[in-house]
DNA sequence: TTGTACGCGTTATCAT
DNA sequence: ATGATAACGCGTACAA
């Protein structure tokens, strides 16, 4: 095993002082060209490592990191974010970082502005958000790209050159959905179902739609029907009976985001537990329902999972000046009755 | 937010010197009681959090950690662990972090017990293990454990109280197993295939065979035969052709751990692919037999999460003593041939 | 029993 | 243009 080089040793090798070492690792200019390369090369050479530690030591200043987040008491699926930004924080409880939370109410884009005008205030020096509202998340993301603030994003992708975005592949977890209907089922009509919550971007349910109907598209002699049903969530009950009503040969349901409970409530009690049921998500609900086997399979983002990543590259940048993937999609897990528990832990 | 107070503060507001702060913290001695008391109650008062990262800049000794893992060249199963090795050690490249990797052959338990003295030479701070052979590794590990050196074990679990293991339940990811079987098949007899690698303790596979006939346990008017077929690696085709000949009924198969390929390579050759094939692990050669249809699902053990962890583990109780949980379960991923291409990425 | 001074690696500042 | 030095937070040997 190779030594471990500090800029004391570099600059003995070199016969100059730690100073202009430094100098020269962060081109700060005042040094004499030949001695710039010699050095330059030097360090190539023997494939200097700042030791990071050491940098954190004097570099005490106290982060702040800002966060606009949908409100857990809005939508159930958002409480496990908490969780994942906890773990990040503690994971690096050594540095001194300041997390102020902004919740905003997730049907409302007014609550978003006005949250996000509060996180400005707070003047973070980074950003970790839900761009939940296409038009006025990318206002506000290029307010603070004009202001040169890091911003992480998660859930949902606005725009790939102005913000670094963790999540899933959306389309990929429709062809997920299809594999998994298609496994389980032999014959008979399949429905896609948006339930839209009405402030969620529909392109989140059109990419999983694309995905499920690709599938079936690539396979040879498929010819049942993919029958499609969009629901408003306000009249959800009413126009789903009406719906099962109408289509007696169906056989499977997609779900195309974490509302699959309601199907499933209905379908308990019209007692029509042959048709098979894939959603999203860990809601309580929906985890009671899969235990009960009236969902077969649900399609796990994991946002607890998102908004640790999310919270952890930022600080990883601020701390150790680690690069920020400009996009990191997470695995698209798989969950039945069986292997849920785990993934409920926190 | 309150302010991140250091030894100095204290010193200040208790009106003594760093040096004896630091002789209350570790306990030291030499410190006159009252003064004690009092910079206790200070420390205490404020939740004094030492700086972890100043506190590894002068502890500038060379930690050796000692890996006694099977040879990746002798069973494919092994090849990713290093990718989680590597992983873990850039995370903590600002430490100076020394692996010695000792491999043996895991199909010969005199390799083993060989390879755990030379790794015994090295002299290690930690040791992360896996322990294929039990009775061997038993011994070994109530050596470790009589020479008070800390170990963390994966894969296999021998002993609770005697080493910290990072695994799976195997029981559970059985009835993942079983759920997924009864999931994608109607009618017809199931087999659970044991291809014996013989090396391998048979606990594991009578694990998974449990947490599988569980299942249809639990479940009501269930008649179907669920078949056992125990093959020894050597002999694994002609025996598999008898077995398929001799159950003309069978419908899904369930292989207890990675050399469900063997049976799909099988199936695909006799034109029997309307068999269900559940098995275990991402061997590039089951994810091929999965993407072409033959094998249905794989549970994921993630080995390579498993080294990743059990060094993480060990590095972090070196360098910022943190406890090593005793114990650590993944949870149990299910794959398919729409989700697998994110599992396989370094 | 207690305080002081130094070292760890990096970086900013001041003097040359 | 370059070198010397102090400072960050902690640990500890040594002096008082």
């Amino acid at each position: 095993m190779m030594k471990k080089y500090t800029i004391k040793d570099i600059a003995q090798l070199a016969g100059v002082s730690k100073g202009t070492i430094d100098r020269v690792i962060h081109n700060r200019g005042n040094v004499a060209k030949d001695v710039e390369d010699k050095v330059k090369q030097l360090l190539a050479d023997i494939d200097y490592q700042p030791n990071l530690i050491a940098r954190n030591l004097k570099n005490n200043r106290i982060y702040q990191i800002g966060a606009l987040l949908p409100d857990p008491k809005k939508d159930a699926y958002w409480e496990v974010c908490s969780d994942g930004i906890q773990q990040a924080l503690s994971e690096f409880s050594a540095f001194d970082i300041r997390l102020n939370t902004f919740l905003f109410d997730p049907t409302d884009t007014k609550s978003f502005m006005e949250h996000h005008e509060l996180l400005l205030d707070s003047a973070p020096d980074m950003i970790l958000m839900v761009p939940l509202f296409y038009k006025e998340a990318k206002t506000v993301l290029e307010h603070y790209k004009a202001l040169n603030i890091q911003v992480c994003t998660f859930n949902n992708q606005i725009d790939a050159s102005i913000a670094s975005f963790i999540g899933q592949d959306l389309y990929q977890s429709g062809r997920v959905a299809a594999k998994l209907m298609h496994s389980i089922i032999d014959k008979g009509d399949m429905a896609i179902i948006h339930i839209d919550e009405k402030y969620k971007n529909a392109v989140h349910m059109q990419e999983k739609e694309k995905g499920f109907k690709s599938y079936f598209d690539d396979l040879d002699g498929f010819t049942d029907d993919i029958l499609k049903c969009k629901i408003r969530y306000t009249e959800t009950e009413d126009k789903l009976r009406d719906f099962l009503k109408d289509h007696p040969n169906l056989t499977g349901i997609f779900v195309t985001n974490s509302k699959a409970f309601h199907v499933a409530r209905l379908l308990e009690s019209e007692n029509k537990g042959h048709i098979k049921l894939v959603g999203y998500d860990l809601l309580s609900e929906n985890v009671h329902y899969l235990k009960d086997g009236v969902i077969d399979f649900l399609i796990h983002q994991n946002p607890r999972q998102q908004a640790y990543l999310g919270l952890k590259f930022l600080i990883e940048n601020l701390v150790f000046e680690k690069d920020i993937p400009g996009k990191h999609l997470l695995p698209i897990d798989i969950i039945n009755s069986e292997n849920v528990t785990p993934f409920l832990r926190a």
